[in-house]
This record gives C-alpha cells, sequence and structure tokens, in this order.
DNA sequence: GATAGTCATGAAACGCGTTTCAAAATTTGA
DNA sequence: TCAAATTTTGAAACGCGTTTCATGACTATC
C-alpha cells in the first residue's frame, strides 16, 4: 500500500505538501497540486486512517456500549447514533456488554485506548461511572444516570411524566384493577415511572398493584404469569417497556382474556414491532432517535469544547392503539 | 496520558523492556519485571492501541456493513458477529450502509483506512464486488454472493431447500390455493427460495402464483394488500421473510381472514420476533448465529493463514408454530 | 581458564500522516 | 531596484508501541 512519502516523490515535493494537499490545510502552488492530485491518483493512495489518528489523538470513533442487542430498544438506540454519527465523519464502534460488569469495563478501557471520541452508555453497574470517571473520554450516558462520575452528562426521557400518562390512560380507558409491571427500580427509567404510577394511585386513591419485572420478553413472561395468579382480575396493565408488553399479551391471550376487551395493554419505548405487529400497542413513546442523536451531538460538541447541556431529559408522548380502548 | 517511555523511566528500563513484559514477547529479569510492572500500576499506563495498530497493521477491528437496521436479521447477526469477534479479541464497527452504493463504498475504503482486519457484508450492488476486491481487506459476503471479486468467501443459508420446505409444509397442511411472496431475484435467497418453490409446484402440477416483494415489512404491507386483491381464495402464503409474514398477517386479519383457519403464512429467517409475537409464526430457520460466528471464524482463518472454507452453505430447518397447521 | 553459546537488554528504526519551524521563493511597497 | 513582507515549501520532529540488531552479561563446555 502506498504511503505518503511515495506519492511525495512521484509528485516531486514533500510529504507536508501531500499532506496538505489531502487536507487543504494550507496554500500550495496550483501545478504542484496538480502533480500531487495525480500521483494520488496513479497509486490509488489512501491515508492510513490510523498514522492520522495516532497523531491527531482521535479516531473519530464513538463508542457505544449496550446491556444486549435482544431487545429493539438498543439497535434502534444504535442505528440512531450510527447516522447521525456518519452524518458527522464519525464511526461506530458497537459493544455489547451482556449484562456483564467484566466486559463493559473492558469496552470502556478499550474505547480508550482506541483514542475514542466519546462514549455513549447504555448499561449499568455500580463500577460504571468510576471506570467512566477514570478514562477521561467524554461519555454519555443514554436512558441511565451514572452516579459517582459527577460531571458526566446524560440523556433519557420524562420517565414520570410517561408513568403518569400510562396510568391516566388506562384510567381514562375505564380500567378499574391496573396493575403495574414495575420495571427495576435502581435504574432511573423504573423508578421514575413507578413514581409517576404512584403519584396517580394517591390522586385517585387507588391501591398499587406492582409486580417487579426487569425489561427483557423472558422476565415478562414470567411477570405476566404471575399477574394472572395474583390479580385475576386486573383490567389493565401497564408493562415495564414493550417487550414486557408483548409477552404480557401472550400469556394473558393464552390464559383466555380478551385485549383489550377484558385487558387493556400499555407499554412504553414505542419500538418499532410495537406497531408492526398484530395488534398494534398502545405505548409511551420515548423519542429514541432524538435520544441517540442528541447523545451524538453532545459528545461531539464537548470535542469541539463547545458548551453543552448537562442533563436533557426529552419529552414523552403517548400513542393509543388496539391494546387499549378509550371509553365513551 | 503515560507513554511507555514514561514507564521505562520510571522502571529504570527501557520502552523495548516495558514493551516485552507487557506482552511477554521475551524472557525479562523478574526484578526488573516487578519493578516495570509496579511502573505500569502507579502511571495507570494502558498502550495506545492507535500506535500498536500501526505499527502492526491490524486494528483488530472486524467492520460489518449491514443494508439497515430495521430488520432484526440484520441486528441478529450484527449480536452473533459482536459476540465472536469479542471471544478473539475483535471489535465489531457497525457500518449501516442504509442500502446506499455510495455510503457503502465509502465504509469499505474507511475499514480499509483503518486496517480493519477483515469486512463481513451483508450489502449489495453491482460496485461492491469491485470495492471489495480493490481494498485488499479479507471480506465475507453473508447471505449474498459477490460477483466480480472472484475469491472472497461467503456463507448463505441453503435457501433452495427453504424454498421447497416452505411449499412442501404448505402442502402438507392441506393448502391449495398458495402464493409465494417472492423475494427480490438478485438476491441468490430471492433466487433460490424461488427456484425450490418452482421445483415443487412442477412436481405437483400447480400454477405458479407470485407476487414480487422486497425484503421489508413495508413492501410486505404492500404485497400482502396485493395479494388479497389477486388472489383473494388463497390459503397459504410464502412470505419473503418473516417480517413480510409479519405484515401479511396484518393485512389478511385486517381483511377478514383468519390465521390459519382460512389461510396459512409462512416466513423465512427465523427472527426473535418471529415466536415472540402473538401467533407465534411458523418459519423456515435460518441460523443466523451460526452464520455471523463462521464469518468471523473466515476472517480471523484468513488474518493467520489458515486455509477455509470459500463456500459455506448452511443447513435450513423448518419450525412448525402457529400461523400453519398440519392436516391430520 | 578460555572459548563458545545463551540470554537479557537497550538504542534505534519502523509504521505513517501531521505539524512546526526555518529557509527559500515570491510578491508588495517604496 | 532593493528592502520588507508574505507565501510556499521541505526537513525534521512528533505521536507511541514494537521489533530488530548488536552489545554486554552470564553460563556451560572442554
Amino acid at each position: 500500500m502506498a504511503s505518503i512519502r511515495e506519492v511525495a516523490r512521484l509528485a516531486g515535493v514533500s510529504p507536508s505538501t501531500v499532506s496538505r494537499v489531502m487536507n487543504k490545510t494550507a496554500n500550495v502552488d496550483e501545478d504542484k497540486k496538480q502533480k500531487v492530485l495525480a500521483a494520488i491518483e496513479e497509486t490509488g493512495f489512501r491515508p492510513n486512517e490510523l498514522a492520522r489518528a495516532l497523531f491527531k489523538q482521535s479516531s473519530r470513533i464513538i463508542g457505544v456500549i449496550v446491556p444486549n442487542l435482544e431487545n429493539p430498544f438498543y439497535n434502534e438506540l444504535a442505528k440512531a447514533v450510527e447516522e447521525e454519527a456518519y452524518r458527522n465523519g464519525y464511526k461506530l464502534l458497537l459493544c455489547n456488554s451482556n449484562n456483564n460488569t467484566e466486559k463493559e469495563l473492558m469496552n470502556i478501557r478499550m474505547l480508550d485506548q482506541m483514542k475514542a471520541d466519546g462514549i455513549i452508555i447504555l448499561t449499568y453497574s455500580d463500577k460504571t461511572g468510576q471506570a467512566v470517571a477514570d478514562c477521561h473520554l467524554p461519555v454519555v450516558a443514554v436512558d441511565r444516570q451514572l452516579t459517582g462520575s459527577g460531571q458526566s452528562a446524560y440523556v433519557e426521557a420524562d420517565h414520570y411524566k410517561g408513568g403518569k400518562m400510562a396510568m391516566a390512560h388506562l384510567l381514562d380507558c375505564g380500567c378499574k384493577n391496573i396493575v403495574f409491571l414495575r420495571g427495576p427500580l435502581e435504574l432511573s427509567s423504573g423508578l421514575s415511572r413507578y413514581r409517576g404510577y404512584q403519584e396517580m394511585c394517591q390522586k385517585y386513591e387507588l391501591p398499587e398493584q406492582c409486580i417487579d419485572c426487569l425489561y427483557d420478553y423472558e422476565d415478562g413472561l414470567r411477570a405476566a404469569k404471575e399477574l394472572v395468579k395474583r390479580y385475576p382480575q386486573a383490567d389493565g396493565i401497564i408493562a415495564s417497556n414493550d417487550m414486557v408488553a408483548i409477552a404480557s399479551y401472550k400469556i394473558l391471550i393464552g390464559a383466555g382474556y380478551r385485549v383489550p376487551e377484558d385487558v387493556q395493554i400499555i407499554g412504553f419505548d414505542n419500538i418499532r414491532f410495537s406497531w408492526l405487529i398484530t395488534p398494534e400497542f398502545t405505548t409511551v413513546i420515548q423519542p429514541i432517535e432524538k435520544m441517540g442523536t442528541l447523545a451524538v451531538e453532545i459528545i461531539i460538541k464537548h470535542g469541539q469544547g463547545l458548551p453543552f447541556q448537562q442533563e436533557n431529559i426529552l419529552d414523552v408522548s403517548l400513542v393509543e392503539r388496539q391494546t387499549t380502548r378509550r371509553k365513551e
């Protein structure tokens, strides 16, 4: 593979000049410029990005660390990040921590060593904050708040409002017996939604009916089975997210309930599949794309030394689809 | 950030020695070794991967180029690749070509310049073959065969068999009026499945009933609507893939058909959602995980100069689920 | 005890694009 | 036309881990 020095020799100039032509970083005599261009063309020269990155101390890579790739939420986020990154000349290094703290830490370290320009992190463990602080890369947490690393930015949806909306909607739909498949309280999404739900319960003097449930399909299945057992007269379910909503639907249908006639279901996230499938699921929309875009923006701004918002709480909204039905 | 030379100074040795300690690439006096280790510990030194990669001419990055991130098939493939890559100490650079030839070519070039250790490519355009040949990186095409680059490996499922199986299954289920939502014939998956279907039609002297259909949900919706119009008496649908099967289901249900009583549906791929949702979809399984793993294996072998299979056609199988029902 | 063979070790070169700095060339102004 | 100012250009240094090669140290063999 041709190097810049060969191109320079061929064009009869110095490597510096070739570099200047390539990057338009300084004026170059038109005549030499043409010679350089011709030499580049002839040799098919493509600058070695590693050498460039080594010098610049920046690889124009943005790392994304997701806890899993089963939940489309993360895929959709990754997609949004990839697109925004690409638009800005960055590449995306995708790391799947697989809910494994060890792997997560290795990924953070690796990205540091690769001189990534930033990390977008969607995982959470108690060691994350420290690891993030140790590497001096710009980090933005999405759908999470990192503790122990005071300075890092985060972007998440207004889960509190989301929780309230979900509950309000089911009440609007005439549900009298609502069960909340509550997400993990260690995560701000789980906690805030619960708070929203709780507030509504208090306001309407309703008893809290929760079943703890992780964000994945399998646990959704489990929780929904428990729901059928513990609250057979439930007529409304707030699932911890869309995957769990989908799992609940399966269990409920299997148990002979009709949706939405007997029991109504609402999820969170608005993953693509929530409306691709039949029936289409009512859900509280997280602006996934905006979240990804914003995260990239923050990293870029950080890299350029521009100011940026440290706390970003994006608005949520609700789409009514076929798993709920508003009372006349 | 500490460099190897600082560590060396602190330990009172040369950078070479530090390097040797880190990489265990040569014996080092126990005493010095300890000093080096201590110095590394003290400085928190982490070798700069870029410098390392620059010298080695290998970044231990595997690039994956997918045509989109809407279809879970690609996500699942990416996941499999990430995991196998990680197991072998490689990282995954995810590129979404977005069905855009230009972007695809840029991605190939970029990976070349990054000294990626290989490219796993899931896109296809007529320029791909040439671009791949130009960069001298190991490339393996997955679910595609690249033309114009005679030497590159590929791995795909036995689509021909898959097509036959799908048809055979619907016949077993008593379908008399089967319509094939045929995938793009430019892709080997589309063509081979069609050939399989065709062969079965001939064997049983059935008329071919095809509607062309891309692999995405939206086009599935369109094709299914056309199906309802053109073949209202259809009682079996072979969808071009699971996304299209899911789209067809929605249209069919919307048009008042019952599945599987009135019309049975089978898809291809066995994406995770095909069985998460309700009803669970019958489909022809592509061994997605194995495909990803194998692709990575090939790249690694290639990198090590080991021999590898150039053409890899993996077996398919069929899962009967709730969208088809075998006749007694 | 001397020669040969091993092993540990560091200096220097390498990979390669970018940038600095000073020299050379060209333009401007008088 | 000459000095001054400006622009163009190249040599060398830089970023930094790895590897080669030669040297010095040490052990083993006779």
